[in-house]
DNA sequence: AAGCTTTGCGAAAAGCTTTGCGGAAATTTT
DNA sequence: AAAATTTCCGCAAAGCTTTTCGCAAAGCTT
C-alpha cells in the first residue's frame, strides 16, 4: 500500500514540538523564532511536506473542484472548451471534475446530482440536447451554488452564460452564400427548443430577408445532432423538385454529414451546391473542399465561462450575466462557386 | 454564499440522539431500534443527506480520485481513451482529474507533481512526445503508488501498460500496400525515443522483409507530430529523384498533413499514391478520398487502462502486466488504385 | 524587587465520519 | 428477588489543518 504523505503531526513529533508551532513556522507566523521556523521548514522541505486538501477542504468547507457537464467530451469543440476552463481553474487552485451527458437529460441530471455529493462548489454545464425540463437546476440556484452555462443554455432560467453570436454568423453565412450567386439557401437545424438551433434560425432569415429572399420552408429542416439524421436531411433537401444551391448546418457533424451525401449523390462542391458549417479549422482544412465555416471561440469560450463562474464564487451574489463572443466566418473553397 | 450540506450532526441535533447513532441507523446497524432507524433514515433522505466525501476521505485515506496525464485533451484519440477510464472509473466510484502536458515533459512533470499533491490514489498516463527521462515516476513507483501507462510506455520501467499492437497495423499496411501493387512504400515516422515509433518501425521493416521488398533509407522519415513537421516530411518524399508510390503515416495528424501536401503538389490518391494512416472512423469517411486507416480502439484502450489500474489499486503489488490490444486495418479508396 | 508587557509556544475546537468500547436500562434467568 | 444477559445508545479517538485563546517565561519599567 502507497504510503502516507507526512502530516503536520509527522514533522511535529521529529522535531518534538506542537502541531500548531509547525503550522505557523511554515506560513511564518511572527509568534515563532526565527531559528525555530527555519528548522521547521527545512525539515518540511525535506519530506516533501504539502497540506492535505482533505483536512484542509473539510476545515474550510470547500472543495476546490468545479463540475463540468458537457453532452459529449468527445468531440474537438466540447474538448476544446474544457481546455479553456481547465487553463483558467488551474490558475485559480481548482481543478475540474468532468462528466458526460451524452446529450441525454437523464444522465445529465445524474451528473448534477454525483457533482454536488462529490462536493464540487459549483457547476459549469452544456445542456444535454434532450433537456427540456429543468428541475435538476433548481437547489442549485435556490442554494446560491455558482452555476454558469455555455454555448446551450436555458432562456427562462437567469443564470449567467456564455455563448457564440450564432445569429450574427448565420446572418453573415446567408449573405455570403446570397454574394456568391446562391439563391435558394437552405439551412440544416438542430432541435427547436435548443436555444443555439433558435437564435441561428433567426439569423439565417434575417439573412434572407437582407437579401430580399423570400422564405421558403422546404429549406429549412430540422434534425437531432447524429450523423444518421442529418444524412437523412440533406438527402431530403436534394431530393426537392427545386433542390437548393447552398446548404449549411449549424454544426460540424451536421456539415461533414452533408458533405458527404452531396458527393454520394454525384453534386459538386461548391458548383453545384455551395456549403459551409460550424465547425473548427483542422478539419475544415483537411476536408474536399475545405469548408467554409464559422469558426467558434472555443478555447476563449471555456476561458469566459470559468472566468464568470469565479466572479460568481467570489462575489456571491447571481449577477446574471450573458456574455456573447464573436464569431469568425472563415471562406474557403467549399463555397467559392466558380 | 452557498448553504452547507446537511451533515450527521445537523440530523443527530435535529432528533436528540447522538451522532453515531446516526450513522449507525444509516447503514442498518443491528444496534439501533427499528424505530429508531426507521426515523432518522426519514429524515436523512428529506433533508437529503450524502456522506461527506472529504471526512471520508481523511478517515479511510483516500480521495476515490485518479489523475489521468495526455499529451493533449483537445484531440479525438485522447478524449476517446478518456471516456473510457472515466466509464470503468465511475462504475468503482471513483472519478478523474484530467491534467495535459501539452507534449511537453516539464508540464508532465508539473502534472505529477500537481496530482500528487491533490492526493490522487493513483496516475493513468500517456507520456508526453518529449519525455526521455523518468525520475518523476520514480516516487511512485517506490512508494507502491498505481500508475499504469498507456499507449506511450517507458520499456526501461516496469510499469503495467495497456498499448495497441502497433508493430503488427504496420506490417498489415505494408502488406496491403504490396498486395495493391506498391512497391515504394514510404513510411513517415515519429520521434525516435517513443516506442510506438520504434514499433511501428518493426512492423513496417519486417512488412518489406515479408514482401521481399530491399528496405529503402530515403522513403523511412521521422517527424516531431506537429502538422508543419510532417508536411514538410511529406514534401521530402514527394521530391525525391524516385518518389513513393505508398506512404502511410504513423498517427492521424501526419496522415492528414501528408494528404494536404500531396494534393497541394498535384499528386493524385490513390493513383499516383497510396495513403493510409492511424486515425478513427469518422474522419477517415469524411475526407477524400476516403482514408484507408488502423483503427486504434480507444475506447477499449481507456477501459483496459483503468481495469489495470484498479487491479494495481486492489492487489497492492505491482503486477507488470502488459496488455496489447488488437487493431483493425480498414481499407479504404486511398490506398486501392484503379 | 514587584508589577507589567512582550515573546514563544501549546491546548483545544471545528470541520465530518466511522467504530471499538463502555454503560445504563430493560429483559431474562436462576 | 437477585443475578446475568441483552438491548440500545453515547463517548471518544483517529484522520489533518487552521486559529483562537491561554500560559509561562523572559524582558522591561519604576
Amino acid at each position: 500500500m502507497s504510503k502516507r504523505h507526512t502530516s503536520l503531526k509527522d514533522l511535529a513529533t521529529e522535531l518534538g514540538v506542537s502541531i500548531s508551532t509547525v503550522s505557523r513556522a511554515l506560513k511564518n507566523h511572527p509568534d515563532i523564532s526565527p531559528e525555530l521556523t527555519r528548522k521547521i521548514q527545512q525539515l518540511a522541505n525535506e519530506r516533501h511536506y504539502t497540506p492535505n486538501p482533505l483536512a484542509m477542504g473539510l476545515l474550510r468547507q470547500q472543495t476546490k473542484m468545479i463540475g463540468v457537464i458537457v453532452p459529449d467530451i468527445n468531440t474537438h469543440f466540447y474538448s476544446s472548451i474544457i481546455s479553456g476552463i481547465e487553463k483558467v481553474a488551474k490558475e485559480h487552485g481548482y481543478f475540474i471534475v468532468i462528466s458526460s451527458s451524452n446529450e441525454s437529460m437523464q444522465k445529465e441530471i445524474e451528473s448534477v446530482d454525483n457533482l454536488l455529493n462529490s462536493r464540487v462548489e459549483g457547476l459549469i454545464v452544456c445542456l444535454s440536447q434532450e433537456t427540456d425540463e429543468f428541475s435538476h437546476f433548481h437547489k442549485l440556484i435556490e442554494n446560491e451554488i455558482p452555476l454558469v452555462f455555455f454555448d446551450r443554455v436555458c432562456e427562462d432560467l437567469s443564470v449567467p452564460a456564455v455563448l457564440a453570436n450564432g445569429e450574427e454568423a448565420t446572418q453573415m453565412i446567408t449573405r455570403h452564400f446570397y454574394e456568391n450567386g446562391c439563391r435558394r439557401i437552405a439551412y440544416i437545424s438542430g432541435p427547436g427548443h435548443l436555444n443555439i438551433s433558435r437564435n441561428r434560425k433567426i439569423g439565417y432569415l434575417k439573412g434572407l430577408e437582407e437579401c430580399h429572399i423570400d422564405f421558403d420552408p422546404q429549406l429549412l429542416v430540422n434534425c437531432n445532432l447524429s450523423i444518421e439524421e442529418a444524412r437523412l436531411a440533406t438527402q431530403q433537401l436534394l431530393q426537392l423538385p427545386n433542390p437548393p444551391d447552398a446548404i449549411f448546418g449549424m454544426n460540424d457533424t451536421i456539415a461533414f454529414a452533408a458533405m458527404i451525401e452531396i458527393k454520394k449523390q454525384g453534386f459538386k462542391i461548391p458548383d453545384d451546391i455551395s456549403l459551409a458549417g460550424f465547425t473548427d479549422e483542422f478539419h475544415s482544412i483537411v476536408v474536399d473542399p475545405p469548408l467554409t465555416s464559422v469558426s467558434h471561440p472555443t478555447f476563449e469560450m471555456g476561458k469566459a465561462a470559468a472566468e464568470l463562474f469565479f466572479e460568481l464564487l467570489v462575489k456571491g451574489e447571481n449577477i446574471s450575466k450573458r456574455i456573447v463572443l464573436p464569431i469568425d466566418l472563415v471562406v474557403r473553397q467549399s463555397s467559392i462557386k466558380n
